[in-house]
DNA sequence: ACAATCGGAAACCATTTGGTTACGATGATT
DNA sequence: AATCATCGTAACCAAATGGTTTCCGATTGT
């Protein structure tokens, strides 16, 4: 129904949130941003080992922020930011409280200049 | 110098990333976002002791995504959403990669008709 | 002065996280 | 066919996380 969905919609931006809390993995995702990658590319970028970096992939595909297809032996690696909309999704409820400041800023700049 | 400063921000930016992680330390956020509560009411809308929504508290005071201000024996727990920004900012490096699908699906929509 | 309330800190515990090394499956190369 | 490269998984480990109960200090009220 209705609330399993809701409870799933929940779960995923949980997952989300979690995906890109960690340092490395938002490393990761800035790598994806200009070309996709395999994943010793990926890993060449960080002084850990290769295991460690495709836990941190593992962890992004389930959050859908990296998809990647197997090539021959090799894994390419992609960005699927979408996922990252139910994050801007969430900042629009606490725009106000740094925009309302700013406006009232720039009232008082208005009236004091 | 201006290295340190860098690490500053880049240790700040993890800090908040950290705090707004976890959905219960999210669910303090969104119920200060309606009004400024104490430590004991904010407790009272958890299952769990309050020692524990504490513990959430005193991360999110790390994050300066909460500020409280002692008032006789309670504590005075308010939003402060400001670095919150960080976030924003961070996400505006991915919004073209789901703005441009929607484009993309506009102009084909558009040639379509 | 004393009792009660509020909230932070300490000590403790189970689970999760983030890393390692070792191994195995699969596809490419020779 | 045999070997090599790539990548995922398993087993393991230390540290961090998220919760508990207990206790203590500060403030308020009687």
């Amino acid at each position: 129904m209705i609330g399993n969905r809701m409870v799933s919609v929940k779960r995923k931006r949980d997952i989300i949130f979690r995906a890109i809390a960690d340092p490395t993995r938002r490393r990761i995702l800035a790598l994806l941003r200009t070309r996709h990658q395999t994943v010793g590319e990926i890993a060449s970028n960080f002084a850990m080992s290769r295991p460690a970096v495709s836990k941190h992939l593992r962890l992004l595909r389930s959050a859908h922020l990296v998809v990647s297809r197997r090539q021959g032996t090799t894994s390419r690696c992609s960005l699927n930011a979408r996922p990252l909309r139910a994050v801007n999704d969430w900042l629009r409820d606490y725009e106000i409280f740094w925009t309302e400041s700013l406006e009232s800023l720039k009232s008082y700049v208005e009236k004091n200049r």
